[in-house]
DNA sequence: GAGCGGCATCTTGCATACAGAACATATAAC
DNA sequence: GTTATATGTTCTGTATGCAAGATGCCGCTC
């Protein structure tokens, strides 16, 4: 598919990316350009253009002479975030056609099932639970709403930390998923939108206390 | 509010951006970055910067090693936008504290009158329509929703030359604002977030047949 | 006349260089 | 002891340099 070398600066934001999330590049810290760009090993150029794609998705902030630094991490930012996910991947569903989420029934099914066997293993279920999210998606033709959401699901796994959702949770977000399901398979999509919404809601709901 | 001396990519961005809009850059045409660079008085540097900046927020699309490239247009594409800023804004409508929006009642009828003044008049509307939406989410607090907002109203600019709405639709908008500005003063956002939706899609309803 | 190959040129992508602003440390003044 | 100041260092923002891939032109072949 992608036959022709992909520039720097994609990978450079991917692994500036992974630093952000997986606390590397701690919050509240700035972007040391020079040192950063010596441990990916590459030059400063390629790394500021990554960072200031990152800076647009609300990755970094950019302060003038300052550079870029990792925004505080926020609590009440993830509450609205996880909402705002959740709206906008209900309009990618609504705006999908029918039949073409009904193609996708069987093996939306297929990953529910997967997922309720990871849980009864006690697997870890969010690469799962993205994957699913992924699939259920892939047929809306809204290429700028989707751009949209891929750029914002990113926000989100800073806040994985803080996420205590455990197996009630895991439970609960499967259930909806089924529901989504059924309502596709009902051909009604408000319905499935409104669930959408809701697994996404419910996710901010079991977010930690004020990390600070 | 902004006592430092802003980024040149800040600059830059901005006037390539016009640049695309006004046609200046045109359609399907490739960015050649040293010309450019020479037009704006800048290096490649901060140009590539905001190039960068712009790919993202799909004003661009870049295409390793040929540089980046203005997109075509896509009536398509445009009908699918309008619904989208409108969904957004109908969120960040919804998202608002009813209290914030009372209180910006008063001004958002006072432009709606300079609207229908102008109207009368034969004035252009676009900009005092803009000011308007920007003053209806001012107090929106969901900086994500809004950077999103603000991110993907630019792409519909390049559209605005296929506009052929003309009076017919200038008057449905200020029907469409005083609508939803009443349902604000009855503290009823859902009602007013569906007038605004409805308002973002007959604009592309007024969209011009296939531009090529 | 149409298609193809080779060569010169142009352009991008990345690396490096440099000037000025921000920062830190230490010294001086009170 | 605390605050202010001076100065050297670090870091960012921008410009420039360079190598490899892309483009275009010319002549050749059929």
């Amino acid at each position: 598919m992608d036959n022709v070398t992909a520039p720097l600066r994609r990978d450079i934001a991917e692994q500036v990316t992974a630093r952000i999330l997986d606390g590397r590049l701690p919050a509240e810290g700035r972007v040391n350009e020079v040192r950063l760009a010596a441990e990916l090993g590459v030059s400063r150029t390629p790394l500021r253009e990554a960072l200031v794609e990152l800076t647009d998705r609300g990755l970094l902030v950019a302060e003038p002479r300052r550079g870029f630094r990792v925004p505080p991490l926020d609590v009440d930012e993830a509450r609205r975030l996880y909402p705002l996910v959740g709206e906008l991947e209900a309009l990618a569903l609504r705006w999908t056609a029918p039949q073409d989420l009904l193609g996708l029934a069987d093996r939306l099914e297929e990953q529910i099932d997967e997922m309720r066997a990871a849980l009864e293993q006690g697997k870890e279920l969010a690469a799962l639970d993205d994957r699913w999210h992924a699939l259920l998606l892939s047929a809306c033709a809204n290429a700028h709403l989707m751009r949209l959401i891929a750029q914002t699901k990113p926000l989100l796994k800073r806040y994985d930390v803080l996420y205590f959702g455990g197996l009630d949770r895991a439970r609960r977000s499967i259930d909806e998923h089924r529901r989504i399901l059924a309502a596709i398979r009902e051909g009604d999509l408000t319905e499935g939108a409104r669930w959408l919404v809701q697994n996404w809601v419910n996710g901010a709901a079991y977010l930690g206390q004020n990390p600070r």
